[in-house]
DNA sequence: AAGGTCTCCTGAGGGC
DNA sequence: TGCCCTCAGGAGACCT
C-alpha cells in the first residue's frame, strides 16, 4: 500500500501485532520477496530466528522493525505488498510467513507483484542506512519544513516530479501529489526554481495536511491490495478532489477534472484551478 | 543534474 | 467464452 498514509497505517498494526515477540521460525516462499538481501534467504532467516522485535519505525514509504541487537529488518511494500496478522496461509502471494515463540498468530509479508521486499539491516534499529538516503517526511516531529522549501526550490524541474522525489520530502506517491497540487491550485509543470518560498510552503503543507486527512480514514483503498495487517479497508478514496475523478466536476468550480499522461503514469487536475503555467518546466 | 525509458511482476477490466 | 491491450498507489538502473 504504497504512500505515507497506508504505510503507516500497516505500521500501527505492527507496532500492536509484532513488538514485544520473539521470532521462532521465519519462512521465504519466494526468492524476489528477499533479493534485497544480497547474502540470501538462508542468511535473512538465520539472522532473524531468536530475535526479539523492539519497535515498528517508518521514514515515508519505509518500513523497519527494530530488533534486540540493534538491527533491523527493513521493508517496502512497492505496489502490492502487505503484512497481514495470521489467516492467510491460502494467498497465493504470500511471500514470507514470520512464527513466534508465543502463541499468538504469525505475521504474513503478502504481495502479489513482488516489486516490495524485505531486507536485514545490520545497524538499523533507529534509522537504516540503506534508507539514510530518503527526506524525513511531513508527519515526523522533526520534520524541517524550511529545509524541505529549500531542497524543493533548489531542484531545476518540474513540481510534481520534485514532489515525487523521496530525497526533497518522503512519503508522497501519485494519489497524494495529484492531491497536494489541486489543494495548493498549482500544475505538475510549475518550475520549482522559480517558486516563491510562500508557495513551495503551501505546496508542502497541503501534502502534510492530505496525507494527515487520509491516515485518520484509514487510508484510500480502492481494492484488496491496500489493507490494513487485519485486512481493513481505509475510506478516503471518497475525499479525493483530483486523483481518478477525471470527467468529474471539480468540487471547487465545476470544471471536469482531466487526466493527463505524466511520468509514464497518470496525472489528475482541475484545468481551470490549476492551468498550465506560462513559465512551465518540462 | 535532470529526465526519458525500461525493468522488475501479477491481475483486473475493457474492447472486440 | 477467450484473447489482447492497457492500466495500477513504487523505485532503481541505465543512458543521453
Amino acid at each position: 500500500m504504497p504512500e505515507l498514509p497506508e504505510v503507516e497505517v500497516v505500521r500501527r498494526g505492527l507496532d500492536d501485532h509484532l513488538v514485544g515477540r520473539t521470532l521462532g521460525g521465519v519462512e521465504v516462499l519466494n526468492l524476489r520477496a528477499v533479493r534485497r538481501h544480497v547474502a540470501g534467504p538462508a542468511d535473512f532467516t538465520a539472522l532473524l530466528l531468536g530475535r526479539t522485535v523492539t519497535a515498528a519505525r517508518r521514514r515515508g514509504k519505509y518500513l523497519w522493525f527494530a530488533l534486540d541487537d540493534g538491527d533491523a529488518v527493513i521493508a517496502h511494500l512497492g505496489m502490492s505488498g502487505q503484512f497481514r496478522v495470521g489467516s492467510t496461509v491460502d494467498s497465493p502471494h504470500l511471500r514470507v510467513r514470520f512464527s513466534f515463540h508465543d502463541d499468538g498468530p504469525e505475521v504474513h509479508f503478502v504481495d502479489q507483484r513482488t516489486f516490495g521486499g524485505l531486507a536485514y539491516s545490520h545497524g538499523g534499529a533507529e534509522l537504516p542506512p540503506e534508507i539514510a538516503h530518503i527526506a524525513q517526511d511531513p508527519l515526523e516531529e522533526t520534520f524541517d519544513l524550511g529545509a524541505a522549501i529549500a531542497r524543493l526550490r533548489a531542484k531545476n524541474t518540474g513540481l510534481k516530479r520534485a514532489l515525487l522525489d523521496q530525497t526533497v520530502v518522503s512519503g508522497i506517491g501519485n494519489i497524494y501529489a495529484d492531491e497536494a497540487l489541486w489543494r495548493a491550485k498549482l500544475h505538475y509543470a510549475r518550475a520549482t526554481a522559480t517558486m516563491t518560498k510562500s508557495q513551495a510552503a503551501t505546496v508542502i503543507t497541503e501534502a502534510s495536511i492530505v496525507m494527515r486527512e487520509a491516515l485518520l480514514a484509514g487510508g484510500t483503498s480502492f481494492d484488496a491490495l491496500y489493507v490494513s495487517v487485519n485486512g481493513e479497508s481505509g475510506y478516503f478514496d471518497r475525499s479525493l478532489n483530483a486523483y481518478g475523478q477525471a470527467g468529474k466536476p471539480c468540487p471547487r468550480c465545476g470544471t471536469p477534472i482531466v487526466r493527463e499522461a505524466f511520468m509514464n503514469r497518470s496525472s489528475s487536475r482541475c484545468p481551470a484551478c490549476q492551468p498550465r503555467p506560462r513559465n512551465a518546466h518540462a
